[in-house]
DNA sequence: CGGGGGTTTGATACTAATCAATAGATGTGG
DNA sequence: CCACATCTATTGATTAGTATCAAACCCCCG
């Protein structure tokens, strides 16, 4: 676990030796699908692929923000810490997120894995040289830090503004949408993640998220085959819920 | 008040009629410094400058996302707005702050002004010419989209964990540095905005902030000359505060 | 099968919201 | 320039929603 692969690594999962970036399979969800084609092979060289165990971290906050990282599967957990210890998780990402934008010389924030991990490491000042030849691929990264954005004022305002339950309605119907992906089918929806982590993520606690679960499943919005299964049996009920209606 | 101004009205200020961008007081601390010299008179012709009155909106969420928009002088508030109308202020701009980015095809937020404000328009669709032209200015918002993030997630932070007196103590802070600029001299902050937008940036209700406020002053903390003005008299502990240290 | 982390549920405490009233500031028109 | 109307701010009393403290339960994993 978390041992070092080398880019050979990740072409055991994705079939090619010399050009794991040509089959990786992350590639369709992220920013490098803006690199073209003939640029594949430069993209290959400065990528280093790595597997995370469950619990490691992948950034570290105030570390010197010398890559990006992109992730090939499994989730991790961004996450922002106060001095006396508090935790604020800002977001979750999966496959093909790319990490590492929000960012000034060193790393405000820190990112750690919450099921074993593959993801994908370049180098800052070196990828910096592929945009340059690579006119699409800023384009994309803007793209990409804009909807960040977007998601990030979603945030701003659930925390500001929502109830409890309207927190946990709004973090059910957003990750079962992303999930269309990878996370869920329709309305059953996989949370790798602990109550302690959705508690960190929503400004709740862990006793508050679990009560709301329950009061979810007393009042049939909801079913937990096992806690890292939720079935939404009343879609509407929780979309009205996140809207912040009444 | 509110009247609509072609460029020819902030060249008023800037002190030439044909190139109001040239001249322009925003340009030093605005995405604009990207454009080189030769490419102003382009960045001009699409330029709009409009003056508001106060409480005027210049964006409305949920419209069709047809500019960007840059603040030339005076302050304007972003929000979200929950369907029953509960309110989340993400964010004041000020002089060369640029908005627009965090959009989809539509407006994701309002923007109203909260004092007099001079603004300038440019067309998304014909910026993204010029854009092409000037690889620069696609850094440049690149950079200000991180740097935007790099403040939504500290928002996060502040609104998921800290209490009434730390986000207080965070937003005095935050707005005595940024006002470096502008906004005031040294440890004398001019806060444009009312209480109940202070509680509506930090998640609080108006009479937690007044009371906060209160607190801050008969703790020697603080002294408020009036309503709109803070003078910082324990910054130390105010930063200790802001750090959640305890 | 035993141990330990994760989850649920209950009782109580506390922070901030709400409701309410007064005081102060701002702006307008006579 | 003053008086009035309105908006904003402050302060007090009470309530509501979550946090905190505590205990039992469940489940997963070794």
């Amino acid at each position: 676990m978390g041992t070092s692969v080398r880019t050979g690594g990740a072409a055991m999962q994705s079939g090619n030796g010399r050009e794991p970036c040509a089959y990786c399979h992350a590639r369709p969800y992220s920013v490098c699908n803006a690199v073209p084609e003939e640029a594949l092979a430069t993209l290959s060289a400065l990528a280093v692929v790595r597997d995370y165990a469950k619990g490691q971290v992948l950034i570290e906050q105030g570390a010197a923000a010398e890559d990006f990282l992109n992730v090939i599967s499994g989730t991790v957990k961004l996450y922002k810490l106060l001095t006396d210890g508090r935790q604020q998780i800002t977001g979750f990402a999966g496959t093909g997120q790319f990490l590492g934008l929000a960012v000034t010389d060193t790393y405000t924030f820190s990112v750690q894995a919450i099921e074993p991990v593959r993801a994908c490491r370049f180098s800052r000042s070196r990828l910096r040289q592929l945009v340059v030849d690579c006119p699409q691929l800023e384009e994309r990264l803007l793209q990409t830090a804009c909807q960040e954005l977007v998601t990030a004022q979603e945030q701003i305002l659930l925390l500001g503004r929502k109830s409890a339950q309207e927190r946990l309605a709004t973090f059910l119907i957003g990750w079962s949408r992303q999930g269309g992906r990878r996370v869920s089918v329709a309305d059953h929806v996989r949370l790798p993640m602990t109550r302690g982590e959705i508690a960190d993520h929503l400004g709740l606690t862990i006793e508050t998220v679990s009560r709301t679960f329950s009061r979810f499943r007393a009042d049939g919005r909801i079913r937990t085959p096992s806690s890292h299964e939720v079935v939404i049996t009343d879609r509407a009920y929780l979309e009205r819920l996140a809207a912040g209606a009444g």
